[in-house]
DNA sequence: ACTCGATACGGAGGAACCTCCGGTTGAGTT
DNA sequence: AACTCAACCGGAGGTTCCTCCGTATCGAGT
């Protein structure tokens, strides 16, 4: 699909990687795009030229736990009825947003663009909702003409929103509210 | 309620603001504050001091438009049936801070700051959906256990995640899903 | 092994942000 | 009118951001 990089390219994307991932995490996310440069070895330039926004920075850096929170969505259908499994889902999208500070500026980033090379996170969240949406479409809980995205975009707005620690409970009315709407009925 | 300031601080102020709307209609929201606080002829320290954030003077500055905004709450509901008027706001709602593009930044510190200086654009939509919701409420329409800022947060949210002018047909739809949600269920 | 585009690198530099504090001014008090 | 001090002013300066372009490196083709 996309090119393969040059191998220097390459190294210095891992590199970065790298370094973004301890300075976030020692840090906090407001670290200096200088820092992680120079802490990769590599000029400011190169760093700008693999993630041209500090969004697609921080994107990249947290695809993994990203994906751990996807992963989670099979799992909870294994342990859960459909519809807990769902709702759990939700609010722990909520807290991984939450709890992330600073993501959520790169969630709008990932949720915005529509092409980009950073759709790749966004696939994976739609295809997660797909899962664990569909057997209670199917089971006349949910009504079947609900896009996937339109969750999605949804969820991102509650996070958004109230994305605040103080906020957590007016986060879950608003799930609540995001379900309801989604509901059958007869 | 806020003792009242010194005379030179008030003019100083007011000078601030008319160059921030000034400037920001003419070169977009992304106008420095160091150009703001010299069109202004003051310093730029005095624009900080006044406002801490480039949120708090962008919030000043559309103040007036927003409470045109809320005006019209009270406008609808005497041209159309209370469920319409309803739904005709939330668009606007949405439609204001699409437009206003950099606003969505703007709004997040409104709606994220509790009991900040800068609540009070945030009492003002609060009581115009209060308004519109309380009819249909009584009507039996819509369901009477939902909190107004609840669904202030919701239509923050959709608008800050589908903010795009190509997702505005996305924000339409989850209009449609908020007030479904609010929906009374016999 | 060598050549030669295409690709990637680095970092200087200009723009914007925001803080900090010595100096100035407004408005009560005597 | 002179005094006083809390409140306000201004802008230099330290930080961070992000672009731009001359230089260095890769690797496919010969």
């Amino acid at each position: 699909m996309t090119k393969p990089l040059r191998a220097d390219a390459r190294r210095n994307r891992d590199l970065l990687l790298a370094s973004a991932v301890r300075l976030f995490s020692e840090k906090g996310l407001d670290a200096t795009l200088d820092a992680i440069a120079k802490d990769a070895g590599v000029g400011i330039g190169t760093l700008y030229r693999h993630f041209p926004t500090r969004e697609a920075l921080i994107e990249a850096a947290y695809r993994n736990e990203l994906d751990q929170l996807c992963d989670a969505g099979p799992a909870l259908l294994r342990e859960l009825p459909a519809d807990q499994a769902l709702r759990t889902w939700m609010d722990r999208f909520v807290d991984y947003m939450t709890t992330k500070i600073g993501m959520s500026d790169a969630l709008r980033a990932v949720i915005a663009s529509g092409g980009d090379p950073y759709a790749h996170s966004r696939d994976r969240l739609n295809s997660t909702i797909e899962q664990l949406v569909s057997p209670l479409i199917a089971a006349g809980t949910l009504r079947g003409d609900v896009l996937v995205d339109d969750v999605l975009i949804g969820l991102s707005g509650i996070a958004l929103a109230a994305g605040e620690p103080s906020q957590r409970e007016q986060a879950g009315r608003l799930l609540d509210l995001l379900v309801d709407g989604l509901r059958f009925r007869g």
